[in-house]
DNA sequence: TCCTTGCAGTACCGTACGGTACGGTTCCGT
DNA sequence: ACGGAACCGTACCGTACGGTACTGCAAGGA
C-alpha cells in the first residue's frame, strides 16, 4: 500500500528533533509544561523559529501528532494459509500490540492533549489523532477479521461490528482509566489471551477452536 | 483544611447554585472557560466567596465532581425471583443507563477535565472521579452479576472480570471517541441489546437464553 | 570578500489568569 | 437600634503565557 504523502508534512531533521523534545516535555509535565518558551529552551531553538515552522501553538500540536503517527508503522501481516491456531495467534498478537500502544506514555499524553482540547469547536486535534493514530491499527484488525471469515474460521454479519466487539473485549475501560492516571495491566498478554478466547467463543466458526487445555479459568 | 474523601461535603444551596453554574461553564467552553472571574460573574458571586468556600481552584474542581456525583443516585433494583428474561432486562437497562451516563455532556466535560489534569502528579481528580462517579454504577453491575450467578443464570469464575467483559461489550471504544469530540450512538438501546446478547452467549448458564427471534443479525 | 539566508538568544508587549484586599450592602441576632 | 457576619462588586497585584521584533552570528554561494 502507498501511504498518503499529502497528509505527511515531512519535517526536516531539525524540526523532528524539536518535535521529539516537544513530545518529551508533554509526556513529562502534561500540556501545561509544553510552552513555547520552554520548548525553545529545551530544544535550543528560538521561539521565532517555532512560529516560522509551525505557525502557532495549535500548529505545533498538530505537527506533534503527525510526527508521532509517522513513527508508528503498522506492517500488514498476511501470510499464506490461515488456520484456526494461526488466526488466534494473530488475534492475540493484535491484542497485545493494541494494549501496548494504548498504554504507551506518548500515546497517553497525546490522547490527554487532544481530549483536553476537544471542548473547543475548532479543535481538529481529536479527528487528527483518531485519523492518523487509529486508522492503521483499525485496518489491520479489519483485515484480520475478513481473512478469518474468508478462511471459514469466523462468522459475523459485519466486520466492523465484530472488530468493535474484539476491541471492547481487549480494552474494556482500561484506556479511560489509564487516561485518568491509573496504572496499566501487569500482564497485557494474558488480557489479550482472554479477550481472544471470548471473541472466538462469540464469532469462531467451530466450537473446538476453544482448546480445553488453556488456563482461562483463572483465580 | 482538606475534607476526607469518603464523606459528602453537603454544600449550601447557594454553593450548589454556584457549582451548577460552574458545570455549565465547563460544559459550554471546556476548562479554559472555567475561570474564577468568569464563574464569579456568571454566578453573581464574588471571587472572595469562591476562595472562602472552595479554598482554591483545585478545590473548586473537586467540589464540582462531588456535587455532580451527589446528583446521580443509583437505585439498587433487587426485586424478587430472578428469571432469565428478567436478568436480560436488567442487564439491558444497565447498558442503556451506562451509555446514557457516559454520553452525557456533564460527564464528558468532567472526564475531559480530569484527564487533562491527570498528567500532574498531585492531581487527585482522576481518582476522585472514578471513585465518586464510577463506584456506584460498578456496584450495581456487580450486584447484578452475582444475583445472576446465585440464580443459576450466569456462570463465571470472577464477577469483577465478568463485569469488565460486559462493560467492554457495551462501551467498546465509544467513550474515548466521545471524549475526543465524536458524536455518540444513534441508538443506545440497540447497542445495549447486542452487548447483552453477546455477554449471555459468553456467560449465560443455558444456551436457550438466546432467543432466535431477536433481530441481532443485520448490518 | 561581501552579501544573503537562517537561526539562536533575548528583550519586549499585551493579555489574562489565580489569588488578595477593600469598600459597600444586606441580613440576622440581641 | 446596634454590631457583626456574610457577601457582592471591583480594583489590584504578581506572574506567566503566546506571539513579535531585534540583535548577533555562522554558513554558503557568487
Amino acid at each position: 500500500m502507498t501511504a498518503e504523502l499529502s497528509d505527511m508534512p515531512e519535517f526536516s531533521p531539525r524540526q523532528n528533533a524539536v518535535l521529539e523534545q516537544a513530545l518529551k516535555l508533554l509526556v513529562d509535565g502534561g500540556e501545561k509544561a509544553l510552552t513555547t518558551s520552554g520548548l525553545a529552551r529545551a530544544a535550543n531553538c528560538s521561539k521565532e523559529s517555532l512560529y516560522k515552522w509551525f505557525g502557532d501553538r495549535d500548529g505545533l500540536l498538530a505537527a506533534m501528532i503527525a510526527y508521532q503517527a509517522s513513527k508508528v508503522r503498522t506492517f500488514e501481516r498476511s501470510g499464506g494459509r490461515l488456520t484456526a491456531d494461526l488466526l488466534r495467534e494473530h488475534l492475540e498478537t493484535f491484542g497485545r500490540d493494541l494494549l501496548e500502544v494504548l498504554s504507551g506514555e506518548v500515546s497517553l499524553a497525546l490522547n490527554r492533549l487532544a481530549i483536553g482540547q476537544a471542548s473547543r469547536e475548532g479543535s481538529k486535534l481529536g479527528r487528527l489523532l483518531v485519523e492518523h493514530g487509529r486508522r492503521q491499527i483499525d485496518r489491520r484488525a479489519i483485515g484480520l477479521m475478513e481473512a478469518g471469515r474468508r478462511a471459514g474460521l469466523l462468522r459475523f454479519p459485519d466486520a466492523d461490528s465484530a472488530y468493535h466487539t474484539l476491541y471492547g473485549l481487549i480494552v474494556s475501560d482500561l484506556h479511560v482509566r489509564m487516561l485518568l492516571g491509573e496504572n496499566g495491566l501487569k500482564d497485557n498478554a494474558r488480557q489479550a489471551e482472554k479477550a481472544v478466547h471470548a471473541f472466538l467463543s462469540l464469532h469462531g466458526a467451530s466450537q473446538n477452536t476453544e482448546r480445553a487445555g488453556r488456563a482461562h479459568s483463572d483465580a
